[in-house]
DNA sequence: TAATCTACCAAACACTTGTTAGGGAAGGCT
DNA sequence: AGCCTTCCCTAACAAGTGTTTGGTAGATTA
Protein backbone atom coordinates (compact mmCIF):
# COMPACT_ATOMS: atom_id res chain seq x y z
CA UNK A 1 0.00 0.00 0.00
CA UNK A 2 2.15 2.91 -1.13
CA UNK A 3 -0.09 6.03 0.38
CA UNK A 4 3.53 7.87 1.52
CA UNK A 5 4.31 11.66 0.69
CA UNK A 6 5.56 12.96 -2.50
CA UNK A 7 6.71 16.14 -1.95
CA UNK A 8 4.47 18.75 -2.21
CA UNK A 9 4.46 21.14 -5.10
CA UNK A 10 3.90 19.60 -8.58
CA UNK A 11 0.73 18.38 -8.57
CA UNK A 12 0.72 17.12 -12.00
CA UNK A 13 2.72 14.46 -11.31
CA UNK A 14 1.61 11.13 -11.33
CA UNK A 15 -1.36 11.01 -13.99
CA UNK A 16 -0.92 7.78 -15.58
CA UNK A 17 2.06 6.32 -15.84
CA UNK A 18 2.15 4.56 -12.26
CA UNK A 19 1.10 0.77 -13.53
CA UNK A 20 -0.16 -1.07 -16.31
CA UNK A 21 -2.92 -2.44 -15.08
CA UNK A 22 -4.46 0.62 -13.40
CA UNK A 23 -5.41 -0.08 -9.93
CA UNK A 24 -8.68 -1.98 -9.34
CA UNK A 25 -11.41 0.08 -8.80
CA UNK A 26 -12.11 -0.74 -5.08
CA UNK A 27 -8.84 -0.99 -3.88
CA UNK A 28 -8.48 2.87 -4.46
CA UNK A 29 -10.80 3.61 -1.90
CA UNK A 30 -9.57 1.52 0.76
CA UNK A 31 -6.05 3.07 0.01
CA UNK A 32 -7.53 6.82 -0.05
CA UNK A 33 -9.11 5.87 3.24
CA UNK A 34 -6.12 4.74 4.83
CA UNK A 35 -4.15 7.88 4.21
CA UNK A 36 -6.65 10.27 5.27
CA UNK A 37 -6.35 8.13 8.07
CA UNK A 38 -2.85 8.65 8.71
CA UNK A 39 -3.25 12.42 8.09
CA UNK A 40 -6.11 12.73 10.66
CA UNK A 41 -4.48 10.64 13.14
CA UNK A 42 -1.53 12.54 12.82
CA UNK A 43 -2.84 16.37 12.50
CA UNK A 44 -5.98 16.12 13.87
CA UNK A 45 -9.11 16.17 12.17
CA UNK A 46 -10.13 19.57 11.79
CA UNK A 47 -6.72 20.82 11.53
CA UNK A 48 -6.58 18.40 8.54
CA UNK A 49 -7.57 19.91 4.90
CA UNK A 50 -8.90 18.00 2.25
CA UNK A 51 -6.38 19.58 -0.01
CA UNK A 52 -3.47 17.83 3.17
CA UNK A 53 -5.07 14.41 1.77
CA UNK A 54 -5.47 14.84 -1.30
CA UNK A 55 -2.17 15.82 -1.49
CA UNK A 56 -0.37 13.01 0.24
CA UNK A 57 -2.55 10.94 -2.18
CA UNK A 58 -0.82 12.66 -5.27
CA UNK A 59 -4.24 13.89 -6.16
CA UNK A 60 -5.88 17.40 -5.74
CA UNK A 61 -8.46 18.04 -3.27
CA UNK A 62 -11.67 18.46 -5.67
CA UNK A 63 -10.60 14.66 -6.59
CA UNK A 64 -11.64 12.66 -3.40
CA UNK A 65 -14.93 13.59 -4.00
CA UNK A 66 -15.29 11.61 -7.39
CA UNK A 67 -14.67 8.51 -4.41
CA UNK A 68 -16.48 10.31 -1.11
CA UNK A 69 -19.25 13.01 -1.17
CA UNK A 70 -17.70 14.80 2.00
CA UNK A 71 -14.94 15.20 4.41
CA UNK A 72 -16.56 13.89 7.06
CA UNK A 73 -18.20 10.30 5.38
CA UNK A 74 -14.16 9.89 5.47
CA UNK A 75 -14.10 10.06 9.11
CA UNK A 76 -16.88 8.39 9.58
CA UNK A 77 -16.05 5.33 7.27
CA UNK A 78 -12.84 4.79 9.20
CA UNK A 79 -14.68 4.97 12.55
CA UNK A 80 -17.49 2.69 11.54
CA UNK A 81 -15.06 -0.05 9.88
CA UNK A 82 -12.62 0.07 13.37
CA UNK A 83 -15.65 -0.09 15.40
CA UNK A 84 -17.14 -2.96 13.24
CA UNK A 85 -13.96 -5.01 12.97
CA UNK A 86 -13.26 -4.58 16.91
CA UNK A 87 -16.89 -5.52 18.12
CA UNK A 88 -16.51 -8.98 16.00
CA UNK A 89 -13.27 -9.44 18.26
CA UNK A 90 -15.18 -8.38 21.36
CA UNK A 91 -18.23 -10.55 20.63
CA UNK A 92 -16.84 -13.02 20.35
CA UNK A 93 -14.54 -13.47 23.34
CA UNK A 94 -17.76 -12.58 25.53
CA UNK A 95 -19.57 -15.30 23.87
CA UNK A 96 -16.49 -17.85 24.74
CA UNK A 97 -18.10 -18.14 28.56
CA UNK A 98 -14.70 -17.55 30.26
CA UNK A 99 -14.21 -16.07 33.67
CA UNK A 100 -14.26 -12.54 34.41
CA UNK A 101 -10.31 -12.91 34.74
CA UNK A 102 -9.49 -14.76 31.79
CA UNK A 103 -12.35 -12.32 29.73
CA UNK A 104 -10.53 -9.23 31.25
CA UNK A 105 -7.18 -10.72 29.54
CA UNK A 106 -8.77 -11.79 26.48
CA UNK A 107 -10.16 -8.44 25.88
CA UNK A 108 -7.43 -6.37 26.54
CA UNK A 109 -4.99 -8.76 24.20
CA UNK A 110 -7.90 -8.40 21.22
CA UNK A 111 -7.65 -4.65 21.81
CA UNK A 112 -4.24 -4.45 21.36
CA UNK A 113 -4.14 -6.81 18.26
CA UNK A 114 -6.94 -4.09 17.32
CA UNK A 115 -4.63 -1.26 17.90
CA UNK A 116 -2.26 -2.96 16.18
CA UNK A 117 -4.29 -3.36 12.69
CA UNK A 118 -6.25 0.13 13.29
CA UNK A 119 -3.38 2.33 14.95
CA UNK A 120 -4.42 5.70 13.07
CA UNK A 121 -8.23 4.95 13.65
CA UNK A 122 -7.96 4.15 17.35
CA UNK A 123 -6.04 7.20 17.54
CA UNK A 124 -8.43 9.78 15.73
CA UNK A 125 -11.41 7.72 17.83
CA UNK A 126 -9.45 8.84 21.25
CA UNK A 127 -9.04 12.46 19.77
CA UNK A 128 -12.65 13.09 17.87
CA UNK A 129 -15.04 10.76 19.24
CA UNK A 130 -15.84 12.87 22.03
CA UNK A 131 -17.25 15.83 20.06
CA UNK A 132 -18.01 13.55 16.70
CA UNK A 133 -20.57 11.66 18.94
CA UNK A 134 -22.52 15.22 19.74
CA UNK A 135 -23.80 15.08 15.68
CA UNK A 136 -26.02 12.72 14.74
CA UNK A 137 -24.56 11.05 12.28
CA UNK A 138 -21.87 9.48 14.91
CA UNK A 139 -24.80 8.30 17.08
CA UNK A 140 -22.88 5.12 16.97
CA UNK A 141 -19.99 6.38 18.63
CA UNK A 142 -22.31 6.85 22.13
CA UNK A 143 -23.72 3.02 21.34
CA UNK A 144 -20.22 2.14 21.20
CA UNK A 145 -19.19 3.37 24.11
CA UNK A 146 -22.33 2.37 26.13
CA UNK A 147 -21.73 -1.45 25.08
CA UNK A 148 -17.97 -0.96 26.12
CA UNK A 149 -18.82 0.17 28.99
CA UNK A 150 -21.09 -2.35 29.58
CA UNK A 151 -18.87 -5.00 28.63
CA UNK A 152 -15.83 -4.30 30.79
CA UNK A 153 -17.68 -2.88 33.66
CA UNK A 154 -19.73 -6.13 33.67
CA UNK A 155 -16.66 -8.54 33.77
CA UNK A 156 -15.22 -6.07 36.03
CA UNK A 157 -17.63 -6.63 38.89
CA UNK A 158 -18.66 -10.40 37.98
CA UNK A 159 -14.89 -10.83 38.97
CA UNK A 160 -15.28 -8.62 42.44
CA UNK A 161 -18.18 -10.60 42.80
CA UNK A 162 -16.56 -13.77 41.90
CA UNK A 163 -13.16 -12.67 44.63
CA UNK A 164 -10.93 -12.56 41.75
CA UNK A 165 -10.70 -8.51 41.74
CA UNK A 166 -10.11 -6.60 44.36
CA UNK A 167 -13.45 -5.40 46.27
CA UNK A 168 -11.83 -2.35 47.77
CA UNK A 169 -11.60 -0.20 44.90
CA UNK A 170 -14.13 1.84 43.48
CA UNK A 171 -14.92 -0.46 40.32
CA UNK A 172 -16.08 2.72 38.07
CA UNK A 173 -12.36 4.19 38.48
CA UNK A 174 -11.45 0.46 37.81
CA UNK A 175 -12.77 0.45 34.73
CA UNK A 176 -11.78 3.66 33.89
CA UNK A 177 -8.22 3.00 34.94
CA UNK A 178 -8.21 -0.54 32.84
CA UNK A 179 -9.76 1.06 29.63
CA UNK A 180 -8.03 3.95 29.45
CA UNK A 181 -4.15 1.95 30.00
CA UNK A 182 -5.49 -0.16 27.57
CA UNK A 183 -7.09 2.41 24.63
CA UNK A 184 -3.57 4.96 25.46
CA UNK A 185 -1.36 3.27 24.09
CA UNK A 186 -2.19 3.29 20.90
CA UNK A 187 -1.19 7.28 20.80
CA UNK A 188 2.70 6.00 21.14
CA UNK A 189 2.23 2.61 19.79
CA UNK A 190 4.30 2.03 16.32
CA UNK A 191 3.62 -1.20 14.48
CA UNK A 192 6.49 -3.09 13.61
CA UNK A 193 8.29 -1.78 16.57
CA UNK A 194 10.35 -4.42 19.45
CA UNK A 195 7.31 -5.10 21.06
CA UNK A 196 4.08 -7.41 19.49
CA UNK A 197 0.90 -6.43 20.22
CA UNK A 198 0.63 -10.08 22.10
CA UNK A 199 3.60 -8.90 24.21
CA UNK A 200 2.50 -5.38 24.86
CA UNK A 201 -0.64 -7.24 26.00
CA UNK A 202 1.08 -9.85 28.20
CA UNK A 203 3.36 -6.98 29.97
CA UNK A 204 -0.03 -4.39 30.44
CA UNK A 205 -2.30 -7.16 32.05
CA UNK A 206 0.76 -8.38 34.32
CA UNK A 207 0.96 -4.44 35.46
CA UNK A 208 -2.51 -3.95 35.42
CA UNK A 209 -3.42 -7.34 37.53
CA UNK A 210 -0.35 -7.54 39.55
CA UNK A 211 1.08 -3.59 39.71
CA UNK A 212 4.74 -2.77 39.00
CA UNK A 213 6.11 -2.91 42.62
CA UNK A 214 7.15 -5.55 44.08
CA UNK A 215 5.67 -8.52 46.38
CA UNK A 216 6.72 -7.79 49.80
CA UNK B 1 -14.33 32.80 38.98
CA UNK B 2 -17.58 33.47 36.55
CA UNK B 3 -16.23 31.83 33.88
CA UNK B 4 -19.67 30.27 32.81
CA UNK B 5 -21.82 30.33 29.48
CA UNK B 6 -24.18 32.68 28.97
CA UNK B 7 -26.58 31.11 26.34
CA UNK B 8 -25.41 32.30 23.16
CA UNK B 9 -27.76 35.16 20.96
CA UNK B 10 -27.39 38.13 22.89
CA UNK B 11 -23.56 39.27 22.33
CA UNK B 12 -24.11 43.03 23.80
CA UNK B 13 -25.53 41.27 27.00
CA UNK B 14 -23.22 42.89 29.74
CA UNK B 15 -21.78 45.78 28.98
CA UNK B 16 -20.97 47.33 32.49
CA UNK B 17 -23.98 46.42 34.29
CA UNK B 18 -21.92 43.98 35.90
CA UNK B 19 -20.13 45.59 38.82
CA UNK B 20 -19.71 49.09 41.06
CA UNK B 21 -15.87 48.87 41.02
CA UNK B 22 -15.68 47.39 37.39
CA UNK B 23 -13.46 44.24 37.06
CA UNK B 24 -9.55 45.67 37.64
CA UNK B 25 -7.03 45.40 34.65
CA UNK B 26 -5.01 42.08 35.18
CA UNK B 27 -8.19 39.90 36.22
CA UNK B 28 -10.16 39.78 33.11
CA UNK B 29 -7.25 38.40 31.19
CA UNK B 30 -7.79 35.91 33.85
CA UNK B 31 -11.26 35.17 32.86
CA UNK B 32 -10.72 35.16 29.71
CA UNK B 33 -8.67 32.67 29.54
CA UNK B 34 -9.93 30.76 31.48
CA UNK B 35 -13.43 30.59 29.28
CA UNK B 36 -11.14 30.12 26.47
CA UNK B 37 -9.54 26.80 27.83
CA UNK B 38 -12.72 25.60 28.79
CA UNK B 39 -13.85 25.93 25.10
CA UNK B 40 -10.81 24.34 23.93
CA UNK B 41 -10.84 22.08 26.00
CA UNK B 42 -14.34 20.75 25.17
CA UNK B 43 -14.56 21.39 21.63
CA UNK B 44 -10.77 20.82 20.33
CA UNK B 45 -8.53 24.05 19.55
CA UNK B 46 -8.51 23.95 15.88
CA UNK B 47 -12.28 23.36 15.59
CA UNK B 48 -12.90 26.10 18.10
CA UNK B 49 -13.30 29.96 16.93
CA UNK B 50 -12.43 32.95 18.40
CA UNK B 51 -16.26 34.17 17.63
CA UNK B 52 -17.01 31.47 20.04
CA UNK B 53 -14.60 32.54 22.91
CA UNK B 54 -15.71 35.76 22.59
CA UNK B 55 -19.40 34.88 22.61
CA UNK B 56 -18.49 32.22 25.53
CA UNK B 57 -17.20 35.61 27.24
CA UNK B 58 -20.15 38.20 26.42
CA UNK B 59 -18.48 39.72 23.74
CA UNK B 60 -17.41 40.17 20.29
CA UNK B 61 -14.21 38.51 18.41
CA UNK B 62 -12.36 41.72 17.81
CA UNK B 63 -12.51 42.54 21.12
CA UNK B 64 -10.64 39.61 22.24
CA UNK B 65 -7.35 41.31 20.32
CA UNK B 66 -7.34 43.89 23.12
CA UNK B 67 -6.08 41.38 25.13
CA UNK B 68 -4.64 38.79 22.80
CA UNK B 69 -2.47 39.26 20.08
CA UNK B 70 -3.90 36.11 18.48
CA UNK B 71 -5.77 32.78 19.19
CA UNK B 72 -2.41 31.22 19.46
CA UNK B 73 -0.96 32.96 21.90
CA UNK B 74 -3.83 32.61 24.34
CA UNK B 75 -3.19 28.56 24.05
CA UNK B 76 0.62 28.98 24.68
CA UNK B 77 -0.43 31.32 27.24
CA UNK B 78 -2.74 28.38 28.94
CA UNK B 79 -0.18 25.93 28.43
CA UNK B 80 2.62 27.28 29.69
CA UNK B 81 1.18 28.40 32.83
CA UNK B 82 0.03 24.75 33.84
CA UNK B 83 3.63 23.46 32.68
CA UNK B 84 5.00 26.11 34.86
CA UNK B 85 2.87 25.47 37.95
CA UNK B 86 3.29 21.76 37.46
CA UNK B 87 6.68 21.96 37.22
CA UNK B 88 7.00 23.99 40.30
CA UNK B 89 5.48 21.13 42.44
CA UNK B 90 7.29 18.28 40.69
CA UNK B 91 10.68 20.19 41.65
CA UNK B 92 9.89 20.35 45.03
CA UNK B 93 8.91 16.43 45.37
CA UNK B 94 12.05 15.52 43.10
CA UNK B 95 14.46 17.79 45.79
CA UNK B 96 12.41 16.29 48.34
CA UNK B 97 15.22 13.38 48.41
CA UNK B 98 12.45 10.39 48.80
CA UNK B 99 12.64 6.81 47.68
CA UNK B 100 12.12 5.73 44.58
CA UNK B 101 8.24 4.68 45.86
CA UNK B 102 7.96 7.42 47.77
CA UNK B 103 8.87 9.71 45.23
CA UNK B 104 6.55 7.65 42.26
CA UNK B 105 3.36 8.45 44.95
CA UNK B 106 4.33 11.88 45.82
CA UNK B 107 4.18 12.89 42.08
CA UNK B 108 1.06 11.00 40.99
CA UNK B 109 -0.57 12.91 43.82
CA UNK B 110 1.11 16.11 42.84
CA UNK B 111 -0.34 15.35 39.57
CA UNK B 112 -4.01 14.70 40.75
CA UNK B 113 -4.04 17.66 42.41
CA UNK B 114 -2.85 19.82 39.01
CA UNK B 115 -5.16 18.13 37.17
CA UNK B 116 -8.09 18.82 39.72
CA UNK B 117 -6.56 22.56 39.37
CA UNK B 118 -5.73 22.66 35.75
CA UNK B 119 -8.29 20.66 34.37
CA UNK B 120 -9.07 22.56 30.88
CA UNK B 121 -5.58 22.83 30.36
CA UNK B 122 -4.50 19.28 30.91
CA UNK B 123 -6.89 18.72 28.46
CA UNK B 124 -5.53 20.89 26.01
CA UNK B 125 -2.10 19.61 26.24
CA UNK B 126 -3.51 15.87 25.96
CA UNK B 127 -5.22 16.91 22.95
CA UNK B 128 -2.99 19.08 21.15
CA UNK B 129 0.38 19.41 22.80
CA UNK B 130 1.79 16.69 19.65
CA UNK B 131 1.12 18.93 16.63
CA UNK B 132 1.82 22.01 18.29
CA UNK B 133 5.08 21.20 19.57
CA UNK B 134 6.41 21.16 15.61
CA UNK B 135 5.86 24.60 15.83
CA UNK B 136 9.00 26.40 17.08
CA UNK B 137 7.11 28.79 19.03
CA UNK B 138 5.75 25.74 21.66
CA UNK B 139 9.09 23.77 22.00
CA UNK B 140 9.04 23.61 25.72
CA UNK B 141 6.54 21.26 25.11
CA UNK B 142 9.05 19.04 24.08
CA UNK B 143 11.51 20.30 26.81
CA UNK B 144 8.62 19.66 29.65
CA UNK B 145 8.32 16.33 27.86
CA UNK B 146 12.22 15.48 28.13
CA UNK B 147 12.16 16.57 31.33
CA UNK B 148 9.01 14.28 32.13
CA UNK B 149 10.70 11.28 31.24
CA UNK B 150 13.80 11.87 32.27
CA UNK B 151 12.22 12.36 36.33
CA UNK B 152 9.53 9.45 36.01
CA UNK B 153 11.76 7.12 34.11
CA UNK B 154 14.87 7.74 36.18
CA UNK B 155 12.67 7.08 39.28
CA UNK B 156 11.47 4.06 38.18
CA UNK B 157 14.24 2.42 37.17
CA UNK B 158 16.07 3.79 40.51
CA UNK B 159 13.48 1.38 42.46
CA UNK B 160 13.85 -1.09 39.90
CA UNK B 161 17.68 -0.80 41.06
CA UNK B 162 16.76 -0.41 44.61
CA UNK B 163 14.35 -3.75 44.08
CA UNK B 164 10.88 -2.51 45.02
CA UNK B 165 9.76 -2.33 41.54
CA UNK B 166 9.37 -5.50 39.25
CA UNK B 167 12.34 -6.03 37.27
CA UNK B 168 10.98 -8.38 35.10
CA UNK B 169 8.75 -6.00 33.16
CA UNK B 170 9.91 -3.47 30.31
CA UNK B 171 10.99 -0.07 32.00
CA UNK B 172 10.20 2.16 29.17
CA UNK B 173 6.55 0.59 29.09
CA UNK B 174 5.84 1.13 32.70
CA UNK B 175 6.96 4.66 32.31
CA UNK B 176 4.17 5.23 29.92
CA UNK B 177 2.10 2.82 31.50
CA UNK B 178 2.04 5.04 34.61
CA UNK B 179 2.32 8.51 32.85
CA UNK B 180 -0.85 7.49 30.79
CA UNK B 181 -3.21 6.19 33.26
CA UNK B 182 -2.40 9.79 35.28
CA UNK B 183 -2.90 11.98 32.72
CA UNK B 184 -6.08 10.39 30.90
CA UNK B 185 -8.02 10.97 34.05
CA UNK B 186 -8.18 14.77 33.10
CA UNK B 187 -10.36 13.39 30.65
CA UNK B 188 -13.52 12.16 32.65
CA UNK B 189 -12.56 13.92 35.75
CA UNK B 190 -15.14 16.86 36.56
CA UNK B 191 -13.77 19.09 39.88
CA UNK B 192 -16.06 18.54 42.75
CA UNK B 193 -17.27 15.07 42.19
CA UNK B 194 -17.04 12.52 44.87
CA UNK B 195 -13.90 11.69 44.68
CA UNK B 196 -11.08 14.59 45.71
CA UNK B 197 -8.01 14.32 43.75
CA UNK B 198 -5.70 13.18 46.90
CA UNK B 199 -8.65 9.63 47.00
CA UNK B 200 -8.75 9.38 42.97
CA UNK B 201 -4.48 9.77 43.35
CA UNK B 202 -4.93 6.91 46.10
CA UNK B 203 -7.22 4.50 44.53
CA UNK B 204 -4.69 4.73 41.49
CA UNK B 205 -1.45 4.46 43.11
CA UNK B 206 -2.77 1.59 44.83
CA UNK B 207 -3.80 -0.15 41.45
CA UNK B 208 -0.55 0.63 39.69
CA UNK B 209 1.37 -0.48 42.57
CA UNK B 210 -0.81 -3.80 43.84
CA UNK B 211 -2.98 -4.32 40.91
CA UNK B 212 -6.59 -5.00 40.31
CA UNK B 213 -6.26 -8.89 40.62
CA UNK B 214 -6.48 -10.42 44.10
CA UNK B 215 -3.71 -11.85 46.23
CA UNK B 216 -2.81 -15.18 45.90
C1' DT C 1 -14.19 70.74 32.63
C1' DA C 2 -10.81 68.83 29.74
C1' DA C 3 -7.58 65.12 28.75
C1' DT C 4 -6.64 60.33 29.04
C1' DC C 5 -7.15 55.62 29.48
C1' DT C 6 -9.67 51.32 29.47
C1' DA C 7 -12.36 47.92 27.37
C1' DC C 8 -15.22 47.18 24.15
C1' DC C 9 -18.08 47.48 19.36
C1' DA C 10 -18.77 47.83 14.26
C1' DA C 11 -17.29 46.71 10.04
C1' DA C 12 -14.46 45.18 7.15
C1' DC C 13 -10.11 42.69 5.25
C1' DA C 14 -7.45 38.75 3.22
C1' DC C 15 -7.28 34.19 3.29
C1' DT C 16 -8.49 29.35 3.89
C1' DT C 17 -11.90 26.09 4.02
C1' DG C 18 -15.06 22.22 2.08
C1' DT C 19 -17.41 21.52 -1.97
C1' DT C 20 -19.13 21.65 -6.86
C1' DA C 21 -19.46 21.74 -12.02
C1' DG C 22 -17.66 20.76 -16.37
C1' DG C 23 -14.26 18.63 -19.00
C1' DG C 24 -10.98 15.22 -20.69
C1' DA C 25 -7.65 11.38 -21.10
C1' DA C 26 -7.18 6.33 -20.83
C1' DG C 27 -8.70 1.80 -20.96
C1' DG C 28 -12.50 -1.87 -21.54
C1' DC C 29 -16.38 -3.60 -24.08
C1' DT C 30 -19.38 -4.38 -28.09
C1' DA D 1 -14.41 1.93 -34.86
C1' DG D 2 -17.48 3.89 -31.35
C1' DC D 3 -19.31 4.09 -26.71
C1' DC D 4 -18.98 3.92 -21.90
C1' DT D 5 -17.02 3.92 -17.58
C1' DT D 6 -13.39 5.13 -14.50
C1' DC D 7 -10.65 8.47 -12.47
C1' DC D 8 -8.73 12.54 -12.27
C1' DC D 9 -7.95 17.86 -13.34
C1' DT D 10 -9.21 22.79 -13.82
C1' DA D 11 -11.47 26.42 -11.98
C1' DA D 12 -14.33 28.36 -9.41
C1' DC D 13 -17.81 29.29 -5.46
C1' DA D 14 -19.76 30.49 -0.87
C1' DA D 15 -19.08 30.25 3.79
C1' DG D 16 -16.17 30.67 7.58
C1' DT D 17 -11.68 31.85 9.42
C1' DG D 18 -8.22 34.90 12.24
C1' DT D 19 -7.14 39.52 12.34
C1' DT D 20 -7.05 44.76 11.73
C1' DT D 21 -8.63 49.47 11.82
C1' DG D 22 -11.13 53.21 13.54
C1' DG D 23 -14.39 54.66 16.61
C1' DT D 24 -16.69 55.39 21.28
C1' DA D 25 -19.07 55.11 25.97
C1' DG D 26 -17.65 55.36 30.48
C1' DA D 27 -14.55 55.71 34.21
C1' DT D 28 -10.21 57.96 35.86
C1' DT D 29 -7.14 61.50 36.37
C1' DA D 30 -5.60 66.34 36.02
Amino acid sequence: MPKSSQSSKSSKSSKSSKKTTMTAAPERRGELLATAAEVFAAQGYNATTVRRIADEAGMLAGSLYYHFDSKESMVDEILSTFLNELWAGYDEVLAAGLGPRETIEALVTQSFKEIDRHRAAVAIYQKEARHLAAQPRFGYLADSQVKFERAWLGTLERGVAAGVFRADLDVRLTYRFVRDTVWVAASWYRPGGQHSPEEIARQYLSMVLDGVAVRS
